[in-house]
DNA sequence: AGATTATGGTTCTATTATAGAAACATGTGA
DNA sequence: TCACATGTTTCTATAATAGAACCATAATCT
């Protein structure tokens, strides 16, 4: 069905992250379980057309500058410095915290716009970041839009607790997801990361299907008290409206699934 | 030696490019030779990791959020932002044109940062934009420091024009790269796009290989009158001498091949 | 409306590329 | 000097792939 040799190659791809960044030849074969044989010819494959590089001296390889060539296509395809972001950039500005754009890609969310906050203290992810649905204020914005049987797959796939506050009891999940479909809103504190909150409200494509999501977050010290959550609300509604003016305008089109 | 499958696959993604940024299977099958079985089982493994999505209308494959990913990977490793960029910014401040670092990767040149012109007639590329080597200021700079090997290798490969201004002759480009090696810098007009000079000088990593370049570009009606080029070349010079302090400080380290 | 010709997707098996062990070359630290 | 790392290469049984043929479906032409 499909290439297992390509599959496998992905595979190891997925290994070079931000906490990994390097990796040896059978250090890595030893990782993931596999001959170092088929590493190598993985790695030097991967070199040849210049997605990996490796250290001349150390003989370890790194990701390649032709994922900045297609990482780039992918943001001008997006497009979304142009309308988009000045409008993040507003709400930024009005409620002095960071505003994120996390697009929907399978079961994850990926971070693919920041507006940040003019504060020194402010919350901080990079572009292309990707989180699991159930994890978070713009996740799960997201996750509570799916149709049913997705979030099924979701719950059903396992999940991991990345904080103490992580929900991870499907129950407890479906339960808080029901809520924030029906508020339209998502406020979480501490799901993400220990000392963080967020608000996220939904963007959807012109069938109506969840596409994305517009998040405000913070540090938690500085998380709105009840009564002040309502005109946060309102902020970060109005920015998505205008965003969701701009998707509909140009039928906005990035597929899931 | 290498993997033919995962060879094929890589081949397979270069097809997707800003001028054909979306293919169907048979339309790719039948603009690669290739059977569109083979295609099609590609680009399903890799529309599976998240490296190719399928609009589900139009059934057409395109690039994929993965990307992202890893070309942010790829950016926060070469962490220019933070210290490379201001100068870029206070050459492109001083000259009023744009100014652009560019990376040697293989036998291309990759843009890797960019600092934009006020004005609003400019030079402007994007990030991830791969030129090869015998083409134009910011790359016949690097192309002038390499090994004569290496440098055969380039002409020896077959040399297309970009315009009619482009140098493919292997001994006019050579005698070029020699002149350019002993002045330091290299100036062209109309080589890489029909209305554009540019100046560049090299940079090097710690054991004088050469491994970057700077340049200055912008419209070529506002290119500098002989008597004036020796200041753009002075200012351009300080920046890059900058930029080669913090290389060296930090033993900077992107290998090439 | 029916025929034609596109398309994406699936199935099958001969062929071929790959997996994985083993060996090699080189460097390093004990 | 020996032992044990490392990346790289070679070999062949085996398993994955290539590629033709086919299916289902939608659009286009007659």
């Amino acid at each position: 069905m499909t290439l297992k040799t390509l599959d496998n190659s992905l595979e190891v791809l997925k290994y070079f992250n931000k906490e990994n960044p390097t990796w040896g030849v059978r250090e890595l074969a030893k990782e993931m379980n596999i001959s170092h044989s088929i590493i190598y010819r993985i790695l030097t494959t991967f070199e040849q057309h210049g997605f990996l590089i490796q250290n001349p001296e150390t003989k370890k390889y790194e990701l390649g500058l032709r994922f900045l060539e297609y990482g780039q296509m992918v943001r001008d395809k997006l497009n979304l410095s142009d309308f988009v972001l000045p409008i993040m950039k507003n709400v930024a500005d009005t409620v002095k915290e960071s505003v994120f754009l996390t697009w929907l890609d399978g079961t994850d969310g990926v971070t693919v716009e920041i507006a940040e906050s003019s504060q020194t203290i402010k919350f901080s992810v990079s572009i292309g970041t990707r989180t699991p649905l159930y994890i978070g204020a713009s996740c799960k914005t997201m996750m509570a839009f799916l149709p049913a049987e997705r979030k099924k797959e979701i719950t059903d796939h396992g999940m991991k607790k990345l904080t103490p506050d992580t929900i991870t009891d499907p129950d407890a999940l479906l339960a808080d997801l029901e809520k924030i479909q029906q508020q339209g809103w998502c406020f979480t504190t501490g799901e993400y990361a220990h000392s963080v909150f967020g608000l996220g409200v939904p963007l959807f494509n012109n069938k109506r299907e969840v596409i994305a999501s517009l998040t405000i977050a913070g540090p938690i010290y500085r998380k709105p008290t009840e009564d002040r959550l309502p005109e946060m609300i309102n902020v970060l509604q109005y920015g998505a409206m205008n965003i969701q003016r701009y998707f509909d305008q140009y039928s906005f089109k990035l597929y899931h699934e």
